[in-house]
DNA sequence: TAAAAATACTCCATAGGTATTTTAT
DNA sequence: ATAAAATACCTATGGAGTATTTTTA
């Protein structure tokens, strides 16, 4: 069956007439009758009584031609539903990012994206790194920001800007007055660090590695903003990304590191097989303009 | 578009697979990606987003198949209507009889459809001759119980049955103790008729100028049963059909013709274009025998 | 390397057209 | 005689097939 034929048969209907019909469906007369009969007999039922002075309507026809008007009212929303997101810039965007960069980045994002991108419907997912690798490879998220490197297959990625790590110590700590420090005058130093499956809990584990630090343990934080009230408490000394530092806060010391500070490497992650690389190259231009602003 | 192409891009989202797809559509894996391909070309987006290892949908995609889910069901619903409606002694029949022989007919035949012909979906319809000529015409009603000849070009008829007419007086009336009546009796006679659009009226008075009858001026019945009334209170008298008289009244007499009795000849009427030419004839036969057993 | 989708091409079924016939008024 | 639908027959679009290439995990 097929699609014109349903057509075919409502317009019959209307005009009550093969002739008429036919020049509505810009087709000719043979084609329309000879359509319609081959929808009858696909159906089995006789849908119009025709004489060459009238076409009527059976019972049967008529419920059939109730059913085709609805198919093809359901097809024309259908298509209209697609020519609304045939824009490559406008349509639902389902984007990612880990908890402890998500509440300091998605605010000026989604600024950017609402005034340069308006017709983008944004959909804002916080989970950690495995889980937002695990939604982008299903589909179920288009785009995250991430730590780089992402070494999933799949996925392509193009960084965005370095997060800096500074230490965070009380201002009682005996390194609070320092302006900068070593990274290996932390060696035997105790860090505080972020709980198992958060992405900068392996950054810093890096870190720890290559400076001769170590893990305070016994205590592990399940957020940047517990971590940042254990320092205040006393608790230790910990990594601090620059992005959730707040330095208006006089009970907590953030201090540089000499260059080559630590630093992770924040970017755009999404699928090589992505339908919406327009929106991708867009989201990359937009963030490095809305970085450069603040 | 084509209703199959719906159907593929169901599959797949099933199927979450080209070659699965394929498979349940019993169509091959190269056919499935064009046709698929050039749906999404039509609508003017991306329905699946694919690599060689996995089908994710776009969320408008998810939409999109909802749609093509709603009309594929909706087809299923017409072809299974079509299905049920197959068998040519299934179905609404929508039968006509007017009003002098509606309530006579319709009980027994009725009944003779119902056992006969289960499936049919009977709908009576009780209106003057013209009327029902007319209906039959704009294809309102199937078929009709009729006075012969009906002479409409469009229309065809099969006689049933002669329906005699005797004369009906009140039993104080001079004539009636008569056993038969020749019609040259009833020369300038004055008879009650029916009222203007009854064919029962044109019938009588076709009988009134071939026997010297005349009518009777100054009232008009709109019913056989007012007639009928009318002979038992003594204004006058009146030809009655034979399907319409009811012999357990005392109060009046019918007398018979001597042959040849005026009669009416009562018909099936329907449309030359009918598409349901097996249930005429199924008719005939059923008032034929049902007649014959009453 | 393997497996899945995309592409290239070929074929043929059928939608559609033109010319004509049939049918009913 | 007229007007509408049906039929006959031809054309050509495009749906579907096979073989092959591309892609990516």
């Amino acid at each position: 069956m097929n699609l014109k034929d349903l057509n075919y048969i409502v317009e019959v209907n209307k005009h009550r007439s093969f002739i008429k019909a036919a020049e509505t469906c810009f087709v000719s007369q043979p084609t329309l009758s000879t359509q319609i009969k081959k929808l009858e007999e696909h159906l089995g039922i006789q849908v119009f009584e025709r004489s060459n002075k009238k076409v009527l309507i059976t019972p049967i026809g008529e419920q059939i031609i109730a059913h085709a008007q609805i198919i093809l009212d359901q097809v024309d929303k259908m298509q209209s539903l697609a020519k609304n997101h045939q824009d490559p810039l406008a349509g639902q965007l389902r984007i990612g990012a880990f908890p402890s960069l998500a509440s300091h980045l998605f605010p000026s994002v989604v600024t950017a994206i609402k005034t340069a991108l308006p017709k983008i419907q944004l959909i804002l997912v916080e989970e950690k790194t495995d889980i937002l690798i695990n939604q982008l490879e299903k589909g179920d998220i288009d785009v995250a920001f991430l730590s780089l490197p992402v070494k999933t297959p799949s996925l392509i990625s193009e960084s965005l800007f370095d997060d800096e790590f500074e230490l965070a110590v009380s201002n009682e700590h005996p390194l609070a007055n320092k302006t900068t420090i070593s990274p290996h005058q932390l060696i035997d130093q105790q860090l505080l660090l972020l709980d198992e499956g958060h992405c900068m809990r392996d950054q810093a584990l890096q870190f720890c590695q290559w400076s001769g630090a170590k893990e305070q343990l016994g205590v592990r934080a399940a957020s940047l903003e517990t971590l940042r009230q254990m320092v205040i408490a006393g608790t230790g000394v910990t990594l601090m990304p620059a992005i959730a530092i707040d330095k208006t806060n006089p009970n907590i010391n953030y201090i540089p590191f000499q260059q080559p500070a630590p630093k992770r490497t924040i970017g755009l992650v999404w699928r090589k097989s992505t339908v919406r690389g327009k929106i991708m190259q867009e989201l990359i231009d937009l963030v490095g303009r809305s970085l450069i602003s603040t």
